[in-house]
DNA sequence: TTGTACGCGTTATCAG
DNA sequence: CTGATAACGCGTACAA
């Protein structure tokens, strides 16, 4: 059974098929009975006009493609990812585009390859840290813009992008850590990330302050790597710190919860602070300070950069920053207290 | 710049449109002479085949329509979620399909049906309770065929579904509790929830079983909520059990951390159980027994229900049922040592 | 106001 | 082996 036509529309209503498309468009100059029988046969038929045929004439699809791997090298938190997509949806819908999304296992997958072609999309938004050449390469040949959400400054980009400036983002929280009086700030950096731009940020403005103190333990993402790694320091440290920064929240609250654990009190004997406001920082005891990632914000330039680049011919590369935003809880506090 | 298309390529090699579909298809028996001609083309201008024209002609879009509302009537946790949507997503790359992910805000927006007529898809997985008339009736106008993955039996459906028993579930976590020799079991109930089958299986099982003792406390979904509820009935509860079951694994964790503080041994004084088996179930202390969703298995279920669909003309109509899995972890022990 | 005819980019059929 | 040509379903100039 075929599927129904423009054509059995137009048969059934007795007009033509250019009379059943203003009809429906609402175009140009119909009397008031065409319109009427035309109606009348979409519904007697149930026309639904075919999504592909109208994107083919129309030369655009109306969609947005999405890549984002599940194992993302990449540090929103599960939640926040969901409520991502979700915000990426409404955006798009908002602005009449649908959402293509593709999850690759792997990002060196040859199915990407495959989506990148297969795909029927205006434009693509990568949620990966960067996109490889190649992938750029056949969007190019497809002539569709692209954005890349990522973060770290400095970046050789291949495609626009909307960066989060993390390193500045650490150095940030450095100095809110010292202008509340602390010099000994120990970093807990993730260890599986060889080139971690937050670590050597942490190095970096560590010696620009003038701090002495300088101490880095790998903290890694689990909880109880963390606390390991922690309670060891803890025990052959010659010099305990006043303030600890991780290098993400995950960490700063395995942190707080082992301190506590240990009778240190946060924030009255040590500071602690973390990255990203996941979900769960507002709701640890004490309420976590940290770094926040606009999220939404970045979105919203991703989604804004996509629709505007949809609408020109020539492709531009473009970089848009955002700053972190430093949220004050109260697993922190000035280091006169702990006098 | 318009895109190159196959008569470009065609020109710039010297011979026919058909001989280069022929080339890249690998079909037909073309000289090495033509075949690497017109390679050396595409090569050239960077040719890919526009996959809209593709669809139109073959019939087929190759995608897969998703629709998930972010408020999900719907008991699985975020990191499910994620999870869910990737294993969607491999799957249908797998079989050559690409996922069309719509998010909706809420579930009577105008945006869903634009997205049923709109989206290029060949089939569509509801990830919601129960899909409305008119929504499957759009799908219905397209011929396409649509699976809801969902629970609950004894859903009036009105299209395919995977269904989840989560009424038998409760029943079963009751078996197994009352195997253990509990016969005074406390319920947790989600409170937001007004039709709440788990919570009607659980006092029929209970009446089932002959227990008198048939508690139930409302929880909430955050663990405060959970917490302070549990901690009133603790207090003015004439009897109390000697286990708790909850209608979901949230509100259980909830209950093992209350009870922890508060100094009653699980399971040596009370026995805790979850529902859905989230991620957080195997890490708690004790670990927490719960009655899995075997969300992995409803995935391929309706995957495979959709693949299968997608080569047929006709449409049916089918239920696959699924069981909620019983897994043992440690929250759990026979009554007899209580005493 | 309405109908005809062409084009969108492919694939498939059928001659040559 | 290769080249015209007809679909696919719709939108839209252009003609009537």
């Amino acid at each position: 059974m075929r599927r129904t036509t423009i054509k059995d529309v137009a048969r059934e209503a007795g007009v033509s098929v250019s009379t059943v498309t203003y009809a429906l468009k609402k175009k140009g100059k119909i009397t008031k009975a065409s319109h009427k029988r035309v109606w009348e046969a979409v519904e007697r038929l149930n026309y639904v006009p075919d999504a592909t045929a109208r994107s083919l004439v129309g030369g655009k699809t109306n969609s947005v493609g999405i890549i984002m791997p599940p194992s993302l090298g990449f540090d929103f938190s599960d939640p926040h990812i969901l409520q991502m997509l979700a915000e990426v949806s409404s955006t798009l819908s908002r602005k009449g585009y649908w959402m293509s999304l593709y999850m690759p296992e792997k990002m060196e997958d040859d199915f990407m390859r495959q989506f990148l072609m297969d795909a029927k999309i205006d434009g693509l938004i990568w949620m990966v840290y960067r996109p490889s050449d190649a992938m750029v390469r056949v969007l190019e040949c497809r002539n569709l813009p692209g954005v890349a959400i990522t973060y770290g400054k400095n970046l050789e980009l291949n495609t626009s992008a909307v960066v989060m400036d993390d390193g500045a983002g650490i150095e940030k929280a450095m100095d809110y850590l010292y202008s509340l009086g602390h010099r000994k700030i120990l970093f807990i950096a993730r260890d599986d990330q060889t080139e971690d731009r937050r670590l050597q940020a942490y190095r970096r403005r560590t010696q620009e302050l003038g701090c002495e103190y300088c101490q880095v333990i790998g903290g890694h993402f689990s909880e109880q790597m963390t606390i390991a790694q922690l309670s060891w320091f803890w025990r052959v440290a010659q010099e305990r710190p006043t303030a600890i920064l991780a290098a993400n929240d995950t960490m700063a609250l395995a942190a707080i919860k082992a301190l506590t654990q240990w009778g240190v009190r946060v924030p009255d004997e040590v500071s602690v602070m973390g990255f990203d406001n996941i979900p769960a920082a507002g709701q640890s005891i004490p309420a976590l300070t940290t770094m926040g990632q606009p999220v939404s914000e970045m979105i919203a330039l991703a989604c804004d950069h996509i629709f505007s680049a949809m609408e020109q011919e020539e492709r531009s590369r473009e970089l848009l920053t955002v700053e972190g935003k430093l949220i004050i809880r109260q697993s922190t506090a000035p280091v006169e207290e702990h006098l």
